[in-house]
RNA sequence: CGGGAUGUAGCGCAGCUUGGUAGCGCAUCUGCUUUGGGAGCAGAGGGUCGCAGGUUCAAAUCCUGUCAUCCCGACCA
């Protein structure tokens, strides 16, 4: 047997290595900025879909606004401004002259959104309202990382606008419970879902809550946000309404959204030394069909064979590829899809033909099953998938269990983080945004999220030993 | 922008210490044999060694400058 050129140094890719060999995403000639391929849009277009369902379901249609925002729209509100400014890329010429104004590269669409809110919103007959966008942005980030932080990435971002603090806070809160359904049910993780700490706040935000996902390599991933923007922004850009009272008030605002990061908290969250595992909801093909012949004869049979299983499984509505790829061997396939993370394959050959069944292999749990009678096929087709799908949730979810511990002082958590795999911390807390930088000069992880679900809790702060009623969860993170 | 490293064929690298006109693996092309876990053999194509100067009879190699990329920080979906 010849060596392999894959070759996994441990059971922890690299993103970028992963991402790359399995053909998903490819560098461009600008800074920071990726090309993904097709094998990598097609996940996205898988994410799009369901996603975008979701939001609708909630009650927030689709719009699109312009890519390029005033550079004085951007100035108005002043904790968005400080936060946003180093790193918006900024137009100053068009049409061979200098622009009288810049215009930004939108970093994100609060302010250009917010603006048109202003002209549209005026009774409180018109709240809440909300619309979302699937666009682009760009941020000028010091450093970027494939999938996990690049330039200019795709993203989702949902705007609505509330009568009452209430009323928006608890939007904020059900459309975070949206997206943890959805990383359950189709990215098949369990994301630690809770509040973000001071420092760690979207910029102009109020409260910001986040789903954190736990990766293979023990690191924390920020993978969804939803915040509560208070009167901020509806003072900044006039956004009034009338009451029922007849006055005029400001509208309370909220966003939220993901990006393609997801793509990256899948890619991690999920491979193991063989490379990617994809959850079936989201795989490009989630059967990849390998035929396996050696004379012309068996693969005139063979592929028929495989044309008519592909019909039949298209027609349960199942996305399937043939790998019929003639330049490669049977075995350079099998690991070509394992590194590519389809979830499953069917192995088809002469032999199988013969006795009119097929060979399944699960890509999570490697198990082959032979002489699958081809009656039978699709039903267990179908079976195994939604065993993956289930197995893998479980998997994430187990994963986050056995990598989570308490601990009582500094010096433990910077002992436990130095020597274990990474994982969360749940630590007693009481101090601020001084206090927070501190911790991660001194660890090298932060405050990820105060979950929801922990309880109250009587204890004394890592940092100030100050008295404190919860605990927050502390990682590293990317 | 600070600290560290690297730029040599599509990709991954060796060669540099001690200058002599470029090599290996993978990939690609051709042919034959192969194909149920990454095929074998034989042959072939492909690089002004990041860029610009300098030293020298001679520079991938030494010197100066410059640009780019990556890693560690600050920043961050």
């Amino acid at each position: 047997m010849k060596e392999s050129t894959f070759q996994p140094k441990s059971e922890v890719h690299e993103l970028s290595d992963l991402a790359y060999k399995a053909d998903l995403a490819d560098y461009s000639p600008v800074r920071g900025c990726m090309v993904i391929k097709p094998y990598g849009y097609a996940i996205w277009e898988n994410i799009q879909k369901d996603l975008d369902r979701r939001i609708k379901d909630c009650g927030y249609p689709n719009a699109y606004f312009p890519l390029l925002i005033p550079e004085s729209f951007m100035r108005k509100e002043a904790e968005h401004v400080e936060g946003f400014a180093p790193e918006c890329a900024v137009v100053t010429h068009a049409g061979g002259e200098k622009l009288e104004e810049p215009l930004v590269i939108r970093p994100t669409s609060e302010t250009i959104i917010y603006h048109m809110f202003g002209k549209w919103i005026r009774s409180w007959r018109d709240l809440p309202y909300g619309i979302n966008q699937w666009a682009n942005v760009v941020r000028w980030e010091m450093r970027t990382r494939l999938f996990l932080r690049t330039t200019e990435f795709l993203w989702q971002e949902g705007h609505t606008a509330h009568a009452t603090r209430e009323s928006a806070d608890g939007d904020a809160r059900r459309m975070l419970e949206t997206y943890r359904q959805f990383f359950e049910e189709i990215l098949a993780l369990a994301p630690v879902v809770g509040e973000k700490s001071e420092n760690e706040r979207f910029a102009g935000a109020e409260r910001t809550y986040s789903l954190e996902v736990l990766l293979r390599d023990g690191k924390a991933l920020q993978s969804g946000t939803s915040h509560y923007l208070g009167q901020g922004f509806a003072k900044a850009f006039e956004i009034t309404y009338q009451s029922k009272q007849n006055e005029l008030e400001f509208a309370h605002l909220n966003s939220w959204g993901v990006s393609t990061r997801l793509i990256g908290a899948l890619i991690l969250g999920h491979q193991d030394e063989l490379g990617l595992i994809l959850p079936p909801a989201v795989a490009p093909y989630q059967v990849v069909i390998i035929p396996i012949y050696k004379t012309e004869e068996e693969k005139s049979l063979v592929l028929a064979s495989c044309a008519e299983l592909k019909a039949e499984l298209k027609e349960a509505g199942l996305r399937i590829f043939v790998d019929d790829d003639d330049q490669s061997s049977p075995g350079a396939k099998f690991n070509k899809w394992e590194l590519k993370g389809a979830p499953l394959r069917i192995h088809l050959g002469p032999r199988d033909v013969k006795n009119d069944c097929a060979e399944l292999a699960r890509r999570d749990t490697r198990v082959k099953t032979r002489d699958i009678p081809r009656a039978a096929l699709s039903a267990k087709v179908q079976e195994e998938l939604s065993s993956i799908q289930a197995a893998l949730l479980e998997r994430n979810r187990s994963w986050v269990r056995e990598n989570t511990f308490t601990v009582e002082s500094l010096e433990e958590l910077s002992e436990k983080l130095s020597t274990g795999n990474g994982g969360f911390a749940r630590v007693h807390w009481a101090g601020g945004k001084e206090e927070e930088k501190e911790l991660q000069t001194k660890t090298k992880a932060s405050i990820r999220v105060c979950p929801f679900d922990e309880a109250d809790e009587e204890g004394v702060c890592i940092m100030t030993g100050k008295p404190s009623k919860r605990r927050v969860w502390v990682a590293k993170a990317y």
